[in-house]
DNA sequence: CTTAAAAAAGACCGAATGGTTTTTTATAAG
DNA sequence: CTTATAAAAAACCATTCGGTCTTTTTTAAG
């Protein structure tokens, strides 16, 4: 009973890796029992079928992104420094990715929209989530004094999950971190607040 | 010798739709068939094979993305209208896209990167084209004294981009205009440089 | 109207797909 | 050590995939 549940958190763990590099529909039964060496009924045996493993592996996907946020967010208290930590976490996407392919949540949201309408639901919860936390970091930190009133929550949240996002898209297609760089660089003087105008570089 | 090249013309344009919308991958030849109501000796006789098929679907999304930037552009002379024509033709992913199922350059790049290595050159070129676009837009803003000198276009391209690119995922996703309403919003607070603090709302 | 060439249809192919079922092997409790 | 059961393998299936090739139909020039 146990080396069953053990198998098939390996399992998990293989295709995660291949449904966010290869995409979903294009990552076939084949590729999952070459990466796990496993047979057709060693895998059929824990899922009921391909789309069952492709839900619970982005949510795996998914857990393992907020196990790295998590991770960051230790002993962080002001919003600022919390905030920073969402910025580190889109950055690890390339860097030091908790699951291979850049962020799964991207990769999934494209190929989910139209091909994957089982998955839409599934991906649209863990983008909420992550836009839920951010605003709640935003309010948080206006209510304790530390961020501007004149900020609204419901608004930036979206414009940083969007840059972000966009941004480890952009790095990804060039292969080149400065891009990535450039966002987390405008978005940190936008947190801090401290750079007033339209966007500033090398902190004129 | 015409009526080839007008049948060809019409398997682009279904194929491009075809290919935006499920994916390239996921986009069978079936499923051109149907769409082109055509057999598939009438599709391969225009072209090698799919993957030729898929870059010049590519090829032909960009284009008429680019058409719509053209027309958008035509009598805006200074920086800010320009910058704004952009925003609009990201905006129009949405309302009324060139091309159906979002943004061709985004898609193609969430699925080229690992799936669809042949398609990465055209469409890091496609890219890069935009970005060069902003970025010279911005230049020329500069030395016409429209934009500020303290403004790095090599970086803000990279910005714009980014956050126009993770709205219109963000609003695909969420079937919901608002999310790149705010980016929009805020990236036209930016270009005006009327907004001074990090992050207003309501013009406040 | 004829006819050569272009365009499209349609039959055909091997390989790969997701999925099912049966059989074998490994596990772990008694 | 035995044995019921869980786990994995392996054979099997219908369907679909991209692609080829031959035949038919359409086109347009003479």
């Amino acid at each position: 009973m146990r080396k069953g549940e053990r198998t098939k958190e390996f399992i998990l763990e293989q295709s995660a890796a291949l449904f966010n590099k290869q995409g979903y529909a294009s990552t076939s039964l084949s590729d999952i029992m070459a990466a796990t060496k496993l047979e057709k009924g060693g895998i059929y045996n824990h899922f009921a079928n391909k789309e069952a493993l492709m839900q619970e592996a982005f949510l795996f996907a998914v857990q393992q992104v907020e196990a790295r946020y998590n991770t960051l967010l230790e002993e962080r208290r002001d919003s600022r420094s919390r905030l920073y930590a969402v910025l580190e976490v889109f950055k690890s996407f390339l860097t030091d990715p908790p699951v291979r392919g850049g962020c799964p949540m991207l990769n999934a949201a494209i190929e989910a929209d139209d091909a994957l309408p089982a998955l839409r639901p599934s991906v649209r919860r863990a983008l909420e989530g992550w836009r839920t936390a951010i605003k709640g970091i935003l309010e948080r930190g206006i209510a304790r004094g530390e961020l501007r009133r004149d900020l609204d929550p419901e608004s930036f949240s979206s414009v940083l999950l969007a840059s972000l996002e966009g941004a480890v898209m952009l790095s990804k297609m060039y292969r080149d971190p400065v891009h990535i760089e450039r966002v987390l660089r405008f978005l940190e003087l936008q947190i801090d607040g401290l750079e007033v105008r339209p966007y500033l570089y090398a902190g004129g």
